[in-house]
DNA sequence: ACAAAAGTGTTCTGTCTACACCCATGC
DNA sequence: GCATGGGTGTAGACAGAACACTTTTGT
């Protein structure tokens, strides 16, 4: 390194990792996927998938690219969590970990993992193994950012497919806030951001009344977002 | 490192560092604190103060090591904000930074700082000059982050002497959001979230009528956390 | 007595909450 | 025709916004 640099420290370097937590939803309850880990340390144990940064990528690019090589899955919403740094959080040394959390949708998850998916696994969050290094604390972060955050941004698109019913969305945000809501308040309220896009179709899956479908306004809030608008549920 | 740890990886590994964003009150502004820096790179340039992380220490430990150790500033409120971790955000090679923001009110500083302060300064947030690496970005970010915690979390005590009167308090909340604020709103809503105590003092600085002083009820914001409460202004 | 800064209440408006029945469909 | 799940409106409570004058005190 000082061979190619002018102006060189070399102090002792932490070893930087990714992990993700990865939600989804499956109409009824929040998911979050883990890894099996094939190697020690932990062998054997349960863990957020992730890996080490390279040194020619940004950390939001390993994050991306470690959730690709262990679960296949890509293009999904995927931002910055917190960066956990005790110096007894990994046996094989220092190592610091940037933590991602991500949101997908099951439908998407199976089309894209297919075979690659063995190792992975979806667990729900009320009852989930011990998990590897700092990795239930890192979930736990996780779980209290998404509920957090659910509350005032649009994010809840995320993890349902790109069509989909009033019930379906109600029934998604009383698994993450993990409370009852109101019906007729809760479609007041979301119909009047004006972000649903009301589509001329309705959910043939359901056995009785078919229900309507909607689509997420991705244009409108990009246009709301600009102006600093205020979602709150 | 091979030797004294049984699972070792050995990718090369980029420098860690952190910075810290520090704001301060001065009664009519926010300021930021910026050190002049003494080495290269951008040797002479401003930038936020912060350094390389030791193995032996979290990163926690590190900021507020590298903030007591550039400006004499400890015991503070310390918070992480966001990790930086562009490929090119150094130009000694590949450095990703931990960046905290910390909230200080004036008096403490100067009374802690003294002589150490030499090469550091407050800058106006609306007039500082051009700075290194990418502390710009860091910049913006923890101002961002200051706005919206400020509304829900009442970190605005932080800034102020441990004895203030509520046109203080306004003026702070004014100088944070930039917007000006109804007075007698402004007061009912603070007064109504119980978290202020009423001493038996006034303010004898200010020349004409002297007004009210108060104090942060510490104990009681405790109790109504764990309560899990909604602080809103 | 007057200038400067602190302090104080009320009305209006819009939003959140609580709550119960009808509609469409498949069997 | 009935069981299942989707869909709908209103009244009361509450909180936020707008707004102007009185009190204290130093000069």
């Amino acid at each position: 390194m000082s061979k190619e640099n002018k102006y060189c420290y070399d102090y002792p370097r932490p070893s930087l990792t990714v992990d993700c937590v990865v939600f989804g939803f499956d109409g009824l309850s929040i998911k979050v996927l883990l890894i099996n880990r094939g190697v020690e340390p932990f062998k054997g144990k349960w863990a957020l998938p992730g890996g080490f940064v390279r040194m020619e990528e940004s950390i939001d690019e390993a994050a991306a690219r470690e959730l690709k090589e262990e679960t296949s899955i890509h293009s999904i919403f995927l931002e910055q969590l917190y960066t956990f740094g005790a110096p007894e959080r990994d046996p094989r040394g220092r190592v610091v970990s940037v933590a991602y959390f991500a949101l997908i949708n099951l439908h998407h998850f199976n089309a894209m993992a297919g075979d690659d998916a063995q190792k992975a696994q979806w667990f729900s969050l009320q009852d989930f193994p011990p998990l590897a290094f700092d990795h239930a604390e890192i979930l736990r972060m996780a779980v209290y950012r998404l509920k957090g955050k659910i509350r005032y941004q649009p994010i809840g698109f995320e993890l349902l497919p790109e069509k989909f019913t009033l019930v379906q969305l109600q029934n998604l945000y009383e698994a993450v806030l993990e409370m009852p809501l109101d019906k007729r308040n809760f479609r007041r309220k979301m119909l009047s951001t004006g972000l649903l896009i009301e589509l001329n179709e309705k959910d043939m899956r359901s056995t009785r009344k078919k229900a309507q479908l909607y689509q997420f306004n991705q244009e409108k809030f990009n246009e709301l977002s600009k102006k600093g608008f205020n979602f709150e549920i």
